[in-house]
DNA sequence: CGGTATCCACTGAGATACTG
DNA sequence: CAGTATCTCAGTGGATACCG
């Protein structure tokens, strides 16, 4: 039996180390203003910021909320929908852990040869 | 509890459509040569195949067996140790499948506005 | 405050040609 | 057959400045 690819549709959502992060930060910290979500991924630029958060809403994974009022003040949480989301980086969560182990064990604790695992972020866990 | 954000890790082994497709097919054919895993795969390079292969290869989830023979013959497979990205697959590609869905509730059938599903591949599903 | 708009540097990946 | 070596170019994302 032959399907559509699902990967192209999950990667899109979750690719890019920004989604993942933002994701995250929403899911342990529920409501966050634009600037804090700033203030806790330390390099996202603006930029990227928004960009990310479009596609997650576009995704209907984050809610965008607006108040009207000066200075401007805008919202994002996750969507009940987009809860569902929590297993699925769960699993990659602890399957990564797992992962950072056995390469340990392979490689050894200094893994710089490859690995690259010198851009991992430190972030709230799921639990 | 703060930890080391373990995405990172998970999305460097899945990220990019080809290390995904190439899983994929290892996991429905089990040992495959390098040309197969061409054929298989249409529109990716020798380059893009080599490359991917030989992160997976360093990453222990893909084997790489040598037959010293002229013409060479290379075969890759799924290492024990890379089974475990069964669950994960399945789990990625289980909450895609119901994305898609639910982006045609939200958006209708056809959805070219965004969702960018055009460079969906068809592949042989995980069952 | 919460964005857009613009420019620019870097990289990922395709095409092509060559090799053991 | 199974790669490697270059070249090249489009797209991604960073820096900066401006706007409602």
């Amino acid at each position: 039996m032959t399907v559509y690819c699902k990967f192209g549709t999950a990667l899109d959502i979750l690719t890019g180390k920004w989604k993942s992060l933002i994701l995250l930060r929403l899911l342990n910290h529920g409501t966050m203003r634009f600037s804090e979500l700033q203030k806790a991924i330390p390099d996202i630029s603006k930029k990227m910021l928004t960009q990310q958060l479009k596609e997650l809403e576009y995704h209907d994974i984050v809610h965008r909320e607006v108040y009207p009022q000066i200075p401007p003040k805008v919202e994002y949480s996750i969507t009940e929908y987009g809860q569902l989301m929590k297993p699925v980086l769960q699993t990659m969560s602890d399957w990564g852990a797992g992962h950072v182990k056995h390469m340990e064990k392979l490689y050894g604790k200094g893994d710089e040869a490859g690995a690259n695992e010198s851009d991992l972020q430190k972030v709230d866990s799921l639990q």
